[in-house]
DNA sequence: ACTGGCTCCTGAGGGC
DNA sequence: TGCCCTCAGGAGCCAG
């Protein structure tokens, strides 16, 4: 399931190999994504002039237009020979000058590409881009503005940070560690987290999304790095889907509970419903 | 304006 | 060994 890190991964990796390089053709050997696949005859024949990230979609600049790609949640990009032997699942085949095909790979097919026509810079009209938060990085993401954005709103401080209005690209997992790191309560209403709470968990934020990019991205079942070689953990993660094992600083064990439907795990030792450990 | 629940899909994992 | 069942999860959508 790929994080934000494993996306940009995925999107080092691909530019650096397919940059400058001209789209020959295009297969689509299976149109059922998330939403159709309808792709212009106009693409093929464009070079790429560069692979841009916003969120966790792709972006594809190419000479009039952009490409936008969603690796939903099992999907994957690999750059091999056009020899090479397609796999199951490989639902879509870009054929690039000199031999080499990016292969967009989706077992549960909830993955999505789109067509923006126009100079690249207008992929960020496209209806999917144009009501998503800042970035983690962006310096207007800070404990001010995630302050501001939560007041009077009841919903869990952990599906607050995850929906893409408020900020993007924080995931099922790192939602999860970001609020151990900053000793706050999953639970907890966004509104009721104090500026201080949100100091601390827009920078550990940062950290965790930080640390994992430069570690190569982490890794559950289904991600596949562009090269084709499983991924593999190398954050230690603290809490995710370790639900009834030892809390690592404290020995506690940690609890398990759905918020939003999703798993959350916490320390109710370490994260209490106000506080926040030190930095 | 918010909120929570639903939906898409396949493969992994558990129980027997 | 194999079958059946449950479930995970990104994020848009929608009803209340």
């Amino acid at each position: 399931m790929p994080e934000l890190p494993e996306v940009e991964t995925t999107r080092k990796g691909v530019a650096s190999l397919l940059t400058s390089r001209r789209l020959e053709a295009v297969d689509v050997r299976e149109s059922r994504l998330r939403w159709p696949v309808t792709l212009p005859a106009e693409l093929p024949g464009q070079v790429l002039l560069g692979l841009d990230r916003r969120a966790k979609y792709l972006l594809f600049r190419f000479q009039r237009g952009t490409l936008i790609l969603h690796l939903g949640m099992s999907g994957s990009l690999r750059v091999l020979p056009a020899e090479a032997p397609y796999l199951k699942h490989d639902h879509v085949i870009f054929h690039f000058e000199g031999g080499r095909t990016l292969r967009f790979h989706d077992p549960r097919r909830f993955g999505s590409l789109h067509w923006q026509a126009g100079e690249p810079v207008a992929a960020g009209e496209h209806w999917l881009l144009a009501h998503l938060g800042p970035e983690p990085f962006d310096p207007a993401f800070d404990g001010r503005y995630l302050k501001s954005r939560a007041r009077g709103r009841r919903v869990a401080v952990k599906n607050f940070l995850m929906d893409s209005r408020i900020v993007v690209g924080v995931g099922n997992i790192y939602a999860n560690e970001a609020l151990f790191l900053a000793g706050v309560r999953p639970s907890l209403p966004a509104g009721r987290v104090s500026r201080a709470g949100y100091d601390v968990l827009a920078g550990k934020i940062r950290e965790v999304l930080g640390a994992a990019i430069d570690m190569g991205g982490t890794t559950l079942r289904d991600f596949v790095n562009q090269d084709g070689n499983p991924g593999y953990f190398k954050q230690v993660l603290n809490v995710y889907d370790r639900a009834g094992q030892a809390c690592r600083v404290c020995g506690e064990t940690l609890k398990g509970l759905r918020l939003g439907g999703r798993a959350t795990v916490f320390c109710p030792k370490c994260q209490k419903a106000q506080g926040f450990r030190r930095a």
